[in-house]
DNA sequence: TCAAAAGTGTTATCCTTACACCCATGT
DNA sequence: ACATGGGTGTAAGGATAACACTTTTGA
C-alpha cells in the first residue's frame, strides 16, 4: 500500500485580506467578487505563512498574517474526483499602496453579509426577510423539539427577543442560513437564480463565503485581545478614525469616551503633536501606534485566579 | 499545465488528545511516546472534524474537538520528496473508558515540556540548565544589537527578572528553544544523541512536539474564557478537583477562594446533593457542569465599550 | 489531637458603564 | 449662530486580588 498515493490531495492557500477605507471594511477579490484571491500551495518557502506572504505581497504590502482555518470542500472534491483543501488565511493591510493608487477587486464585506452591520441598530432585512424566514424553516421541522430548537438557535444568533446581538458568531449564523436554504451556495447554481426565498448579499464560488465569514468572526475576536486594528491604520490617525475603524470592522458603535479611555489605559497610542487638517468640525490630535505595546502585551494576559506569586 | 498535479501534497491528520488523570495533564502518544497519533486524511466523512472524530471516537470518548493548525513540515518534504501537510486537531477527553480500562500510550504531557510546570514555582531546571544555555546563545550573537534581542526574548519568554511568566506561551518558548538548537529536533538525529548542550524533556518525531505545544498553547488560552475543562471532569466533582484540573493545564497554582468565586459567579456548576467518600480531611460537596452555560453563554461576550443600546 | 482538605467573610482597588457637559473650527 | 466633531469630569456598581479564619472529617 503506498502511502503517498493513499492520502494524496489537492491543496491551495485562500487568503481573507481586509482593509478598512473611509469608515468600510473592505476585502480583496478577484473574479468580479465571486472568489477569494487563491494561488497554489507550493512549500518552497519556510513555511505555509511565508508562502502566504511572499504571493499576496506583490499585490499590497500587509503587517499581519495569521492562519486561519483548513477547510475540506466537499462539493468541490466531488466534482473534480480529487480531495481537495483550502488553507485560508486571515491578512490586514490598507487598500492603498504607497503611491496612493488603488487596486481594483475590493470590496465592502457587507456587500456579502448585510445582516452584519448593526452599526444603526438592527438592519431592517433582519426583521423583514430573515425572520420570517427562519421562522417558516423552524415550522418545518419534523416535531415540536426540532421546531423549538431550530427557532431558539435562530432566535440566539441573530439576536432576537430577549437575545443580544453577539457580532462574532459570523460563521454560526451563515451556518443557520445555509442549513436553512436561504444562501445560494446550499442549493445548486442553477436552483438558486429561481428560487424566491434567497436573501439579499452577494454569494461566491466553492466555500469562500463561508471563508470569509470566519475570518470575520477571527477579526471581530481578535481586536478585542489584541492590537491589530493598527495594522489597518495610516501611520498617524486621529482617535474618531480608529474607533471608526474598529466599528466597522465589529459592525458596532461605540460609546466615545470609553473607547479613548480604553485605547488610553492600555497606552496602545501616543501623540505625534500634529493636528488634522479640519475637514468639519474641531481639528483633532493626531496619534501614532506605540509598537512596543506588543512585547510588552506578551507579559500581561491573566484571568486566571493566580495563587501568591 | 494539469492543476491537480502542481498543488498536490500528502496530508494526514494528528492529533492532540489530552485528558487529566490525578491531577497529572495526559496526552494520547504512539510508537512508545515517540508519536502523536496520526492517521490518514480522507474525506469520506461531512468535514475534517467528523473525519477525526469517527477516527479517534473508536479509542477513547471524547467531547471537544477543535482544529489547531495545518503545519507543513519541511523536514519530512524533502526526505520524502513531496509536500506533506499536517492539519493538526485538539480533543479533550478522559483517559479511562467506559469499562474503567485505562489505554497504554498515555503520558504526561511535561514530559515533554519540563519547564512549562509551574504549579510549585519556577521549575529548578530552568535557572540550572536554560538560563545559562540561553545566554550562551545570546553571546553568541553577531552583533550587540542582536546579542541584547536574543537575550531579551529569552528573558520575556521565560520570565525572568522582571518578567512575569506567562503560561500561553509555550510554542513561542520551543521555537525559541529549537532556534538555539536546545532541542534534539533541532539538529540531526545522530548528532542529538552525541550533543551535551541538549535539554531534558523527551522529543518526538517529525514535528510532533511543535504540534503539541500548539495544543498546550491553545488549550491553556481557552480554558480562560470557554468552558472546556468540564469535558475533561467526570460527571461529579468536587470543586478541589475542579481546580487541580485548571491548575494541571496551566501550569500554575490558583488561589482556591478567588478561584471558586470564579465558577460560583459564571454558574458553571450546580451541586448534586451528593458528598465525596472524604479521602483525607473533610468530605466535599460535588457538582456537576450545568451544561446550558454553553447556549447562555453564545449572549455574552463583550470588551468592547458599546454605545447605548 | 493533628493533619488535610472544605468552606466562609471582608476589604481595598481597579475597571466598566453610564451619565452630561464644554471647546474649537468652518460655513 | 450653528453644525460638526474634539475633548473632559465624575459617580455608581461590579469584578479582582489579597488578606485570615472556622469547620469537618479520618488517622
Amino acid at each position: 500500500m503506498n502511502n503517498s498515493e493513499l492520502h494524496s490531495v489537492q491543496a491551495d492557500l485562500v487568503a481573507v485580506l481586509v482593509a478598512v477605507t473611509d469608515g468600510q471594511p473592505r476585502i480583496l477579490t478577484t473574479e468580479l467578487g465571486r472568489m477569494l484571491p487563491a494561488g497554489p500551495f507550493t512549500s518552497n518557502h519556510r513555511s505555509l505563512q511565508a508562502s502566504l506572504r511572499a504571493w499576496v505581497e506583490k499585490q499590497t504590502r500587509l503587517g499581519f498574517v495569521e492562519q486561519l482555518y483548513t477547510f475540506a470542500d466537499r462539493e468541490r472534491a466531488q466534482q473534480l474526483g480529487v480531495h481537495v483543501i483550502s488553507i485560508s488565511y486571515l491578512a490586514l493591510t490598507q487598500e492603498q499602496d504607497e503611491t496612493g493608487a488603488t487596486q481594483p477587486g475590493w470590496q465592502d464585506w457587507y456587500r456579502y453579509f448585510p445582516w452584519e452591520d448593526w452599526r444603526d441598530g438592527m438592519p431592517a432585512l433582519i426583521a423583514d426577510q430573515i425572520v420570517p424566514a427562519l421562522n417558516e424553516w423552524s415550522e418545518s421541522a419534523a416535531d415540536s423539539v426540532a421546531r423549538s430548537a431550530r427557532w431558539q438557535r435562530a432566535c440566539v444568533l441573530f439576536g432576537l427577543y430577549e437575545n443580544e446581538w453577539n457580532e462574532e458568531l459570523v460563521l454560526q449564523r451563515y451556518e443557520l442560513l445555509f442549513e436553512a436554504s436561504l444562501v445560494p451556495e446550499a442549493i445548486g447554481e442553477e436552483a438558486s437564480a429561481a428560487a424566491a426565498k434567497v436573501l439579499p448579499g452577494e454569494a461566491m464560488s466553492n466555500d469562500h463565503r463561508r471563508i470569509l465569514a470566519t475570518g470575520m468572526a477571527r477579526l471581530r475576536s481578535k481586536i478585542k485581545y489584541r492590537p491589530v486594528v493598527f495594522e489597518l491604520m495610516p501611520e498617524e490617525f486621529s482617535l474618531l478614525q480608529l474607533q471608526q475603524t474598529v466599528e466597522a470592522l465589529a459592525g458596532r458603535s461605540l460609546h466615545k469616551q470609553n473607547f479613548r479611555r480604553l485605547v488610553e489605559q492600555q497606552s496602545l497610542v501616543e501623540e505625534t503633536g500634529q493636528m488634522s487638517a479640519a475637514g468639519a468640525g474641531r481639528p483633532a490630535k493626531l496619534f501614532r501606534f506605540r509598537r512596543n505595546v506588543i512585547l510588552e502585551r506578551a507579559i500581561t494576559a491573566n484571568k486566571l485566579p493566580l495563587a501568591r506569586s
